[in-house]
DNA sequence: TGATGGAACGCAATCGATTGCGTTGGTTTT
DNA sequence: AAAACCAACGCAATCGATTGCGTTCCATCA
């Protein structure tokens, strides 16, 4: 009784209520031209043939489909996928579909990807860039056509961009801190490509909270990661420890390099925190599985995506103009753990 | 030149050339009855201006979009974003987007999103389906109007639907008799409900390696979660090692739930794998990271999800009967670590 | 009572691509 | 040279929902 095998239309509901269906129409989509009786009984009839509109033909005249794109590195990052699943939660809630495509941290398969997605008429983007893109133009192809475009954590260095962030400065500069009042005076940090701008405010966090303790930077101990993996971290992490004047700290700019300096510790026999207070970035599961416990900066991934649906909608809806400043921040907080904690005690 | 602000029809091509938009599209498509100096024009001529059809309206006319539906539990599962990594993978390359969808483990939600899905005229299906559903007609929406629904992880008992899937029988036999033969005599295991299929295998064959090796059952060690998170499993491990005859071994339908248990273990004094060896399932990155490393089964989720895409394409072209036995079985292999290894033997 | 008004609804075009069925022009056949 | 034929292309309908611009019909007004 509620799906048919043949798809029922307007046409179908027209014909055996004696209407036209363009009274079909605006009866289903409470048009007020549309006396109430007439109204209520197409309602009904549709409500009883389990009529479901044909979202394509629906989009096609819209020259817009009701789908939110979503343009990431790697689906199977734990923020990544947490962030794609606030956004399908609050897209759906908002009768949205999410389509999702990976870039693979590849700008030239990210472009063609946007395209792809252009091409499938999306009401509006969310964007994480690959960690290499620095050409923004990629995207005027949606903003030229009036598609919201919210960019998410890696994000671009523009004015007037839509955007829902964290203070990474902030977030850096208190992680930081964190490891001086831990009694650290020589801080590592393992940072992202500069031209991604949560890695250079990260990076100027970091520097800030160093300068104004007193303590002095060694470039030695600030290195720039291509992608930040838990591989590279490892080498990174050796690099810095093989020279003849080590860290007693490391701020990592996201927790799989902050993991592999905890195992690469372990396996030299360097106490954490002890020898080498470590933190990371993000607040990932794992923070709490690896022993010692990793300190993070819990980085609110699933908000982040819904807030950033919610900002792309506002936009659809014409509520967010464009001389407001289009950022939205979002609160982080330090999470201490024993990687860091020299104090004694426990979490 | 490559992009237009204004979309380019076929109609504008067709004009320019001074020829019918059905020559356009035909020209396009390739078909047979254009000939071959108009085609080379066309084509040159598309390439050139950069014309790029509608999808929407194409689909609208083919009853079908060249879209992908996902639906799963959830997203941010290390396993489920895996598998969706995967399945976009293989479907960009074949050219379909990929709709996601999570049911949140919500039987009601999830039938609400496979309407949904329906609605958006995907052209098949990929599920993993939510722990408590039981009612596969939710599924013959699909299958009724031929549109391929390929099941993966969380499939349904049934004959001659099509899936992906390992042999979970054969795994947990495997890891069970690992456990066997690291000298465990009393082994527990924890798995999901058991009217899931994945569940139920990995349970037989667990049960079939304690009695091929001359244990003895004891229901007390066999739990049956709801939904195998990290909470619940500490909560079972809890009861089991409460009672007064302890299991010295643990087998795990899921790594999350054996991560409690080492948890568990080490924060009570248990020593991990002499007096209670561990093993899970999935083999998550995790895995590697908590000390004592995990031993699990690894399932190949990149691999399932391609492999996924793969078959529901070969069945919308037809290259692939209903007589055929449609389940394909992927290769699974023991990853022996720590958790488990009670020989000395680094891994 | 004829005119004005508005509430309620229908007609037909539109969104672009596709395709069954013609129609054209030229070549081949007998 | 008339008939037959085919390659190459155009016409117009189709997919289903939407919407600008009418057109009804009845109630209200002068």
């Amino acid at each position: 009784m509620e799906d048919k095998k043949k798809d029922l239309t307007i046409y179908d509901l027209a014909q055996e209520l004696n209407v036209s269906p363009s009274t079909v129409s605006r009866a289903l989509n409470n048009h007020n031209s549309i006396g109430s009786k007439t109204k209520e009984a197409v309602q009904k009839l549709a409500k009883k043939r389990g009529y479901r509109p044909n979202v394509l033909a629906s989009s096609l005249r819209a020259k817009r489909s009701n789908t939110i794109g979503v343009m990431v590195s790697w689906i199977n990052r734990p923020f990544i996928s947490s962030l794609i699943a606030g956004v399908e939660a609050e897209a759906r809630q908002a009768g949205y579909h999410v389509i999702i495509s990976q870039s693979s941290d590849d700008t030239e398969c990210e472009l063609e990807n946007l395209k792809a997605l252009y091409d499938s008429r999306i009401s509006a983007l969310v964007v994480s860039m690959a960690m290499q893109t620095t050409n923004y133009q990629n995207f005027d192809l949606f903003t030229d056509n009036d598609i919201p475009v919210v960019f998410v954590d890696r994000i671009p260095r523009l004015k007037g961009v839509h955007q829902v962030q964290i203070n990474n400065f902030k977030a850096a500069y208190t992680a930081t801190e964190h490891l001086i009042e831990q009694g650290c005076q020589r801080i590592a940090h393992f940072g992202g490509a500069r031209h991604q701008v949560i890695y250079e405010d990260r990076r100027m966090g970091y520097l800030a909270a160093l300068k104004n303790n007193g303590l002095e930077v060694d470039e030695q101990l600030i290195k720039e990661a291509e992608s930040l993996s838990a591989e590279e971290g490892f080498r990174l992490i050796a690099s810095v420890m093989d020279s003849n004047n080590p860290p007693d700290g490391v701020f990592c700019a996201n927790d799989s390099a902050a993991v592999s300096v905890i195992q690469y510790a372990k396996k030299n026999g360097i106490r954490v925190p002890e020898d080498l207070a470590v933190i990371g970035f993000n607040n990932d599961p794992v923070c709490e599985i690896i022993d010692p416990a990793l300190s993070s900066i819990h980085h609110p991934a699933v908000e982040m995506g819904k807030q950033a649906v919610e900002q792309a909608l506002a936009l659809l809806n014409g509520e967010s103009t464009e001389e407001d400043d289009p950022r939205l921040i979002l609160d982080t907080h330090l999470v201490v753990r024993a990687s860091s904690n020299r104090s004694g005690a426990a979490d």
